[in-house]
RNA sequence: GGCCCCUUCGUCUAGAGGUUAGGACGGCAGCCUCUCACGUUGCAGACGCGGGUUCAAUUCCCGCAGGGGUCACCA
């Protein structure tokens, strides 16, 4: 079997760096990755920075090295290169820029000069009189070079498209926005560059989130503008909390990093993706990321959104150290996840001064190594803080202050807990103690921020998600 | 709320007109065992509702209900 050049199989994943590495971005990758290579194709790594405010190099790296981690190995990548490249959306701005003129030009797009406040009060009136919200099109005819560029929707007809899953969705015209395309700092908007790039790097097949499903119309349009023709596309059912709404990290780990830290193996967890929506013809359950890719079928996979389980992931991981670890092997593995030279020495840099023989170190440490160090809940009360509810909330943005902080150093620790204490008007030493109860289930632990540093954001993370949880259920109302 | 997507045990799923509706996680119980865990055996547990189509619907069609997504100069 010869593939031409003319129709290669080629799909990518187009993670935004604004964040943490998400485990969503590695169940869409994991489907993407067992379609291209089982027919040969082309998988490829796009990084979507097309917003400046949130994006950042270290997200990117963060998410680049967790993806490899995970072994979902990209053909093309701003790392690796290729033939379509830059492959960073905010290297190809000029290239947006040229489709943009065009799309002007041809008379498919208009800028526009609305500021925000009349565009919140258009949806404001809009709302009032229960009509559908949108671009009221107040710029479409004006001949102006400034503000943003709009998509000029046509006003009648349908809009259709086929979901290799779904089968035919038509919307119409009259449900699609006049998107922006073109953002007055002079990047594209999502919808712009992926329909782009998606073109130039001559993508065959769209797989990608549910949540894209409405905004498809817009993307179509773009191609037909163009005169392009579109990819196929495949809507993949979102990952879900247990409560069914689409998986997100105040009620699940998602973050790649959490994984790993947490010590879940990389292929038990590609494994587990790869249960969710799919399932063997032969109803196998445990398999290789090779065996994945040989038995894939989009047919195969189902639609219902399936929650995320982490009971099924935890058994799934202990089978897999239990089985397809031998003696040797578990222990080399963990002297790498645990016990690893750097983290132990950073541990000791900390600890060793009130060390007195080398037993204590175990009872000065202890909290380094252990999942759970959850106490009870009066020792995470602020003083000063009498109302439950407000410190549910305090510690509620506290955790997602420091799930923002990238790097999670000393200084930004410092920085970030400190800064806090202003803003809620807690007293530092008010807000020191209980936080040094929640990451390290000790009233006496070595330096907080540094503590925390070493810990690493994931531990610190999940323990105050747990001490949350111990507040809400064992603290009076 | 408008539009769109979805709907089999608590969870992940098999099933593509006729099955005792199967498997896995979790739960419960037995066995194994110095304990726990592992392992093993067994038990409980699902086709959302209402109409059609059909000799026959979990399966096909239509409504309803429920869940989800989306309505940004975020992706």
């Amino acid at each position: 079997m010869v593939n031409s050049a003319a129709d290669e199989i080629r799909v990518r994943i187009g993670p935004s760096p604004t964040g943490d590495p998400h485990v969503g971005t590695a169940y869409v990758s994991l489907f993407n990755y067992a379609f291209s290579k089982q027919q040969n194709g082309k998988f490829i790594l796009r990084i979507e920075d097309t917003d400046q405010k949130r994006s950042s190099l270290d997200s990117e790296r963060a998410i680049l090295s967790s993806l490899k981690w995970l072994g979902v190995q990209w053909d093309e990548g701003p790392d690796v290169g290729g033939p379509y490249g830059p492959y960073r959306q905010s290297e190809r701005l000029d290239i947006y820029k040229k489709y943009i003129d065009q799309l002007v030009e041809s008379g498919h797009a208009y800028w526009c000069t609305c500021s925000s406040e009349r565009l919140a009060e258009v949806r404001k009136r809009q709302l009032a009189l229960k009509q559908p919200t949108g671009y009221d099109g107040h710029c479409r005819e004006l001949a102006q070079i400034a503000g943003v560029v709009r998509l000029k929707t046509p006003s009648e007809g349908k809009i259709s498209f086929h979901d290799l899953l779904r089968g035919n969705i038509v919307i119409e015209c009259s449900e699609v926005d006049d998107q922006v395309l073109y953002k007055s700092d002079g990047f594209p908007t999502y919808h712009l560059a992926n329909v782009v790039d998606d073109h130039l790097m001559k993508i065959t097949h769209v797989i990608r989130g549910e949540e894209w499903i409405s905004s498809t119309p817009k993307h179509i349009l773009l191609y037909r503008f163009f005169g392009w023709q579109p990819p196929q596309f495949a809507h993949l059912p979102l990952l879900r909390n247990a409560d069914k709404s689409k998986v997100s990290k105040r009620k699940n780990p998602v973050s790649l990093e959490y994984f790993k830290e947490a010590g879940y193996l990389p292929e038990v967890l590609l494994n587990f993706l790869g249960l969710m929506a799919f399932s063997f013809e032969d109803g196998r359950e445990i398999f290789s990321l090779p065996d994945f890719v040989q038995n894939f079928k989009l047919e195969r996979i189902s639609l219902g959104g399936p929650v995320f389980d982490l009971q099924k992931l935890l058994w799934l991981n202990g089978r897999y150290l239990r089985e397809l670890r031998n003696n040797s092997q578990f222990t080399s593995y963990l002297q790498e996840q645990l016990f690893s030279t750097s983290y132990l020495s950073q541990i000791v840099n900390l600890v060793k001064e009130r060390v007195e023989k080398s037993e204590d170190f175990i009872s000065y440490a202890d909290f380094f190594f252990k999942g759970d160090v959850t106490i009870s809940a009066e020792n995470y009360q602020i003083k000063g803080i009498e109302d439950k509810k407000k410190l549910v909330e305090i510690y509620e943005t506290l955790v997602e202050k420091l799930e923002a902080l990238r790097p999670f150093d000393v200084e930004g620790i410092d920085a970030s807990l400190r800064a806090f204490c202003q803003e809620k008007d807690i007293k530092s030493r008010d807000l020191f103690m209980p936080v040094r109860l929640i990451v390290t289930g000790k009233k006496a632990s070595p330096p907080l921020f540094e503590t925390m540093a070493v810990l690493g954001k994931e531990r610190c993370r999940t323990r105050m998600r747990a001490a949350l949880q111990i507040i809400k259920t064992q603290l009076p109302a």
